[in-house]
RNA sequence: GGGCGCAUAGCUCAGUUGGUAGAGCACGGCCCUUACAAGGCUGGGGUCGGCAGUUCGAGCCUGUCUGCGCCCACCA
């Protein structure tokens, strides 16, 4: 090192403290003027760290959750550019679920319907209470979406605020909204290559169904719930004897969907019925009975009906013994009229089956249980009741839709599926390839996948969201042709087969004979959330974009949805380029309210986070979310912000003091210093090592910890007399006080570079008052990643031991 | 019913390949020493959830139990 004259800064011009929030604003505009966060198309995908960020839902507002989750990969990302990556970091706004189409509905006070034709200049504003009272406005799919864009505007911007002054280090030229035209387009082009593939198929079958909400529902957003319930001991006959046997159900609603009977083929007490036909009470109606080997004789009284349906294993019977099927739920959940006698309900006594059946027709299950519980009390022809006895209190653990209030229904209804379930050991090979920090993760994912028992059903029954973009033909009697399913073009996308006309037919051809109809389903909202790394790749649609940015490098996300979002993005990188999406998913923890419970929006204990920017500063913020490990869950400590804000308080006074003196620096000869620098050396290798393996936690507790113990407790005090020369202290060399100098400011720069991803506010400041212009790189967040070659022209301490040596005569002095 | 994770000072958490228990906050004492009182120095405080095992030696490895959290499971 030569020597030469730095500037310097006069303490007596800098302000007294830090104020963070005039900083933060600051430099927020300086980065986003400086083109700092803009990935450079033109380098190659080796040189590149591409990040599929996680579009946060906008439907209010963000909480300190995401401050949390979205602060970890800002830290990532920091690092790598640092390292001299050049960074794609986009942002995504997801606006196309649920949330969003609630809160469009609830503010226009509107309702989508696919039927409507598209008005061009409607123009609607926040719907009065007094609207409120009247029937919501129709508006076709196109209109709707365009209230969504319009409504969710104002969110995605003050969501963009929340972020910068956050410090996340987006390219917000990368953003996008997963309901604009080019994900639908994306998505669409999905579908049609999936099915192109053979991986995406028509199918008629029972699925999981909501009837509230009145759409299938994927496996993935099924959740159990315990629930009390009771056992129902109910009498069946045997037909052509006077045999009978009780049944447990807590079903007893579904007596009149029965069509079989089952127990396990060793189970003694039941063994002489296989083969035989049972009879239901109430309705007479004969069915079979078989051995089944999932029936288990321990549960209830070992023997039990199989209804359409009942539940899942309802399901495997129906289908494996070819079973009738009675579905008497419609999609609202309530009891369809039907007549016994018939040759789809045949009936012993059709009479008695209507009349038992008129009390229970058009009730939903609550209400057609209690009916026919009463209905069971009654004596039967011999003189006593089929229910045996009172109903006996039982746990069950039922399904529900995430979502729903009411359990969920199996119902056979038409949807699209794609094909999963026959390629669980790729899917798990694909696991296999990504890095999950931390490492127990993958567990959750390997699970899921093995577990794995239904195909993903992709279509919703809903109005609003991506439209399945197919078409069927119409025959010459006006039925739809399933099996001729029509597709656009690609150059076509993306449409809405409710509006737009399929290649070949004309619009007045919509719904006649020998004509079209359009597809009114629309895809669940993974199916587009799942192409995140295609959509910030431009997949498709820019060939040689796509090359530079896909597969990712990280997917940072949190670890409830593991089975949806991370599952179904694998899957469809596979089933798509048999590729994985990303190389890492990093994991973040939740953010537990004192009472160690998850902050989360329903639960309504969230805490919005640009009071506590205002409060503590946003350094101090970061400081807290970055102190948490990948994967651990995390209180939320004000105690942790203080903490923070004194490491940007001691970052400045430390600063001010090296930088406040002017003069020479010089080599680094003097040995305390070249100890120092050795010990400096260490850190900046184990925090390397740290970030490396996104450990950024660990990186900071090491840094912070060298910061006030060697740094600024010792270092600086047994460097400061020899840097201050002061008039009535010993005297010093000039080699000795520029070592000094130098040392101090090599500490200080290489300090500020270590913080600079936890704590880009601070160290951009104190960055800029001088090693700025030193360096040439304006800005911290530009400038090199410390390395031991930087520190290695420092040379090593004669004695290795020396620095610990002098603390310790220090110390023994104070 | 299965799986995963967590349990260390009053609180929030570190503890890398097994080698005499750590930090910050809080609490007590002493200092307004010229970068910093939004500081500095210093002190007290822990059978590392229980039990058993491996080992010369266990917070760390093995087994088991308890408590909490999460994920999953064919709900009769």
């Amino acid at each position: 090192m030569t020597d030469s004259s730095f500037k310097t800064v006069d303490p007596t011009e800098l302000a007294k403290h830090f104020e963070s929030g005039e900083a933060e604003r600051r430099w927020d505009a300086v980065w986003q003027s400086s083109g700092l966060h803009r990935w450079d198309e033109t380098k190659s995908r080796a040189e590149t760290f591409v990040v599929d960020t996680p579009p946060p839902t906008v439907s209010g507002s963000l909480h300190v959750g995401h401050v949390f989750s979205y602060t970890h990969t800002d830290v990532i990302v920091r690092y790598q550019r640092m390292r001299g990556k050049n960074i794609f970091y986009p942002m995504g706004w997801d606006d196309n679920g649920l949330p969003t189409e609630r809160r469009v509905q609830n503010y226009f006070h509107v309702r989508c319907e696919p039927t409507e034709p598209y008005v061009a200049d409607l123009e609607l504003l926040e719907a009065s209470s007094a609207q409120k009272k009247e029937r919501p406005r129709l508006v076709g799919r196109k209109n709707f979406i365009e209230l969504c864009h319009q409504l969710t505007e104002l969110d995605e911007q003050a969501y963009k605020n929340l972020f910068t002054r956050l410090g996340l280090s987006v390219d917000w030229r990368q953003s996008y909204e997963t309901i604009n035209d080019r994900c639908r387009k994306q998505a669409q082009l999905s579908f049609l290559d999936l099915h192109s593939k053979g991986h995406a198929y028509l199918s008629f079958a029972p699925t999981m169904w909501d009837v509230d909400f009145q759409t299938a529902v994927a496996q993935a957003e099924v959740q159990d719930r315990p629930k009390q319930g009771h056992f129902h001991h109910i009498e069946f006959g045997v037909e052509g004897s006077d045999d009978s046997f009780v049944i447990a159900t807590t079903r007893p609603e579904l007596l009149p969907a029965c069509v079989g009977v089952t127990a396990h083929p060793s189970d003694k007490r039941y063994q002489h019925l296989f083969g035989k036909n049972a009879v239901t009470p109430l309705f007479g109606v004969p069915v079979p009975i078989f051995p089944s080997e999932l029936a288990d004789p321990e549960k209830g009284s070992g023997i039990l009906m199989v209804c359409t349906f009942g539940d899942q294993t309802d399901v495997l019977w129906w289908r494996s013994q070819k079973l009738a099927l009675r579905q008497i739920l419609g999609k609202a959940g309530r009891l369809e009229p039907l007549t016994f006698g018939t040759e789809a309900y045949p009936s012993l006594e059709a009479t008695a089956a209507n009349a038992a059946y008129a009390e229970l027709v058009g009730k939903n299950t609550e209400q057609a249980r209690k009916a026919i519980v009463e209905l069971l009390r009654a004596p039967n022809g011999a003189g006593k009741p089929p229910l045996v006895r009172e109903p006996e209190p039982v746990q069950q653990a039922v399904k529900y839709f995430e979502k729903g209030d009411r359990p969920l229904e199996f119902l056979s209804t038409r949807q699209w599926f794609a094909r999963l379930v026959d390629k669980k050991a790729e899917l798990l090979a694909k696991g296999n390839e990504i890095h999950w920090h931390p490492e127990f993760m993958a567990t959750r994912f390997r699970d899921w996948t093995e577990n794995l028992g239904i195909d993903w059903c992709l279509s919703r029954q809903r109005y609003f969201g991506v439209p399945i973009p197919v078409w069927f033909a119409l025959d010459e009697r006006g039925e739809t042709a399933w099996e001729q399913p029509i597709f656009p073009a690609a150059d076509q996308l993306p449409v809405d087969p409710m509006a737009d006309t399929p290649p070949g037919f004309a619009e007045a051809q919509r719904g006649q004979p020998g004509g079209f109809v359009g597809e009114t389903d629309i895809f669940d909202t993974w199916f587009t959330s799942s192409l995140t790394p295609q959509i910030g790749s431009h997949w498709l649609l820019d060939e040689s974009r796509h090359e530079k940015l896909f597969p990712a490098d990280i997917r940072p996300q949190s670890h409830e949805i593991i089975r949806t979002w991370a599952f179904y993005t694998i899957a469809k990188a596979m089933l798509h380029e048999n590729s994985v999406p990303w190389h890492n998913v990093v994991i973040s923890g939740w953010i537990l309210d004192p009472d160690r419970k998850k902050m989360s929006k329903s639960q309504g204990n969230v805490i919005t986070p640009m009071h506590l920017f205002d409060e503590h500063g946003v350094d101090a913020v970061r400081y807290w979310a970055a102190s948490a490990r990948l994967g651990t869950d995390t209180a939320f400590d004000p105690q942790v912000f203080k903490i923070g804000r004194r490491l940007t308080t001691k970052l400045f006074n430390a600063a001010k003091f090296v930088l406040s003196h002017a003069g020479q620096t010089g080599d680094i000869s003097h040995e305390l210093d070249r100890a120092f620098v050795q010990k400096l050396r260490e850190l900046v290798e184990r925090t390397t090592k740290a970030h490396d393996s996104f450990q950024f936690a660990q990186a900071l507790q090491d840094t912070e910890s060298f910061f006030w113990t060697h740094f600024t407790d010792t270092f600086l005090e047994l460097a400061k007399p020899r840097a201050w020369q002061s008039a009535d202290g010993p005297s010093h060399t000039d080699a000795e006080r520029t070592s000094a100098i130098a040392a101090l400011r090599l500490g200080l720069s290489v300090l500020l570079r270590l913080f600079a991803p936890v704590l880009p506010y601070i160290t951009e400041e104190i960055w800029s008052w001088t090693f700025a212009n030193e360096t040439g790189h304006a800005s911290v967040h530009g400038a090199p990643w410390p390395s031991g070659a930087e520190l290695a022209s420092v040379p090593a301490p004669a004695d290795a031991d020396s620095f610990a040596r002098a603390v310790d005569v220090f110390t023994a002095i104070n």
